[in-house]
DNA sequence: AAAATCCATGAATATGGTTCATAATTATGC
DNA sequence: GCATAATTATGAACCATATTCATGGATTTT
């Protein structure tokens, strides 16, 4: 029999054009969604996926199933606001903290949305630059830190949000074009383009640069596109999370590259005081976040 | 978390009004749905009943439930029905048999929503009056007969819809409208008016007055309101379900009383050939005749 | 007052979904 | 081309948990 666990399995396999990327999606094993899937395809007595090679593909039962999917979850998410509405649990603040520039580009479309689905919560950003970001939740200044740290703490929650790749970002000519696999060496004498944070929040710098005892000139730009100009016009090179990237790769505007044989990566989480991570709001907030985010930005892995 | 029997086990409570009924609507125990209550009020943090006595009311958040799972289901009805289309199961012949005539009272509309919904199944009618329905199945005449039989036959399968109180009908000023429950010597010396079948297929004659040596005069009719239209101008008393007398008994048209201390029930049967039961047709046809009997129909029980 | 009905609750049961282990199949690298 | 890696399918074992069972309290009916 059709369950709600069935609709979001295909969603999944939707979005993610994969079996085990999906299991991934919806945090099961791939067995698992192999199981779900034959047990469809037996009760409906039609195929549900298709295998083109090494992805899969959903037949027309199959789309069928991820329409009522869509209406389904997005229905229940509504009613479950309403839920909310009436235990009065639908107002309160919601003020953002961003560790990560990048994250802007998907932030600004999940607010708008926020902003119609929870009239009466507060929304806010917080601003500027700050030294221990999650201290700000303690100090009741912000809600929620979007960043990469979850060092356990007392009366914190790190809500793990995706896992995404760092790529390195040349101009088109540049000498190192050739190689696909950048390593810390090859940043040596380089000019380092980046946001106007601290070394030790810059990933590659961190993880890559530092302990190669690799020290690159640095320039820093408050917005991703500046950024992209800069490299584009060959003041030097980048590491931006692959996301972003992939239409001015398209373009020819600039290329990526792997940095490290198994890549550069970094975590993204939604950190909030444990109290507050029960409000109904936050709940929404998270789901349609992870939900948007799959969706819409490619290459980004499932965490936890 | 929200699963999709927590919105059935809702529908069925908002539709009778109480858990017991409820449960065995969905054909579960009492238990089952009282913990399954609990589970969503202590997940959602809000009742979603209110215990009004002995009859149990949804809160505002029960209704919101209710509604989500209304529209739910019918999604769910629908997708499933284009995917009968796309196993190029959606066509074939549906041609009812009816054993009981007061069933033309909530036939005709479920005929009118099949129609709309299988414009390609070829619906149908079987008229006339037949000894034994079941046969019409073997015989490929029927491919449904509603009925109340259910003796065990190969290659029948006989798919249980609801158990029915037969109520006798009398008119208002009738000698017997004292007595709150009639029994068989009651019936000494009436007429009893019936649909034009034999004997042996009218309940209270085979089940009631038959044992009881009672052999009542006879007139009949064809159609339900002309055997109220005798009973009240005091031609006879008959003997019909619960459920199509509430209008005429409220306006004291005629009044209503039981048969035997606890009644006289009959259970109502679609009986089809084994291999027709597993048509997506066929099952969307019994899945939306108990939904709409048990949601129009009043003081019938679920069977089996 | 007693009987009957209905709902809540804790413990036991049983169903079936998930994981584990493994095989089969298909890409990718050398 | 062969080997390696990655992906999916499948059967058995396991485990979670929904349901049932047994019971008590509450309310209504006779």
């Amino acid at each position: 029999m059709l369950e709600l666990r069935h609709l979001r399995t295909l969603a999944a396999l939707h979005e993610t054009g994969s079996v085990s990327r999906a299991a991934k999606r919806v945090h099961l094993t791939q067995s698992a969604l192999s199981h779900q899937i034959k047990a469809l395809q037996t009760h409906y007595r039609l195929p549900m996926v298709q295998r083109r090679g090494q992805s899969v593909e959903l037949t027309d039962a199959g789309k069928h199933l991820v329409a009522l999917a869509e209406t389904v979850l997005e229905a229940i998410q509504a009613t479950e606001r309403g839920l909310a509405k009436i235990s009065e649990q639908a107002s309160g603040s919601l003020r953002i903290a961003l560790e990560c520039h990048t994250c802007f580009d998907w932030l600004m479309p999940l607010m708008d949305a926020f902003r119609q689905h929870w009239p009466d919560v507060e929304l806010d950003l917080v601003s500027g630059f700050h030294s221990d970001p999650i201290r700000l939740l303690e100090e009741g200044l912000a809600d929620v830190v979007i960043g990469s740290e979850n060092k356990r703490r007392r009366d914190i929650a790190h809500h793990p949000l995706f896992c995404f790749e760092i790529l390195a970002v040349l101009p088109p000519d540049h000498a190192l074009r050739r190689k696909r696999i950048l390593q810390a060496p090859d940043f040596s004498g380089m000019t380092l383009i980046t946001y106007p944070v601290p070394e030790d929040r810059i990933d590659l710098i961190h993880h890559v640069l530092k302990p190669a005892g690799i020290h690159p000139e640095r320039r820093t730009a408050e917005l991703t596109v500046a950024i992209l100009q800069l490299v584009a016009s060959r003041r030097g090179i980048a590491a931006l999370p692959s996301w972003g990237l992939k239409n001015y790769v398209e373009h020819e505007y600039v290329i990526a590259r792997r940095i490290g044989s198994s890549g550069l990566w970094s975590n993204l989480y939604a950190s909030t005081l444990k109290e507050t991570a029960a409000r109904p709001y936050l709940r929404d907030f998270l789901a349609t976040a992870k939900n948007t985010c799959f969706a819409t930005l490619e290459g980004i892995v499932p965490l936890e």
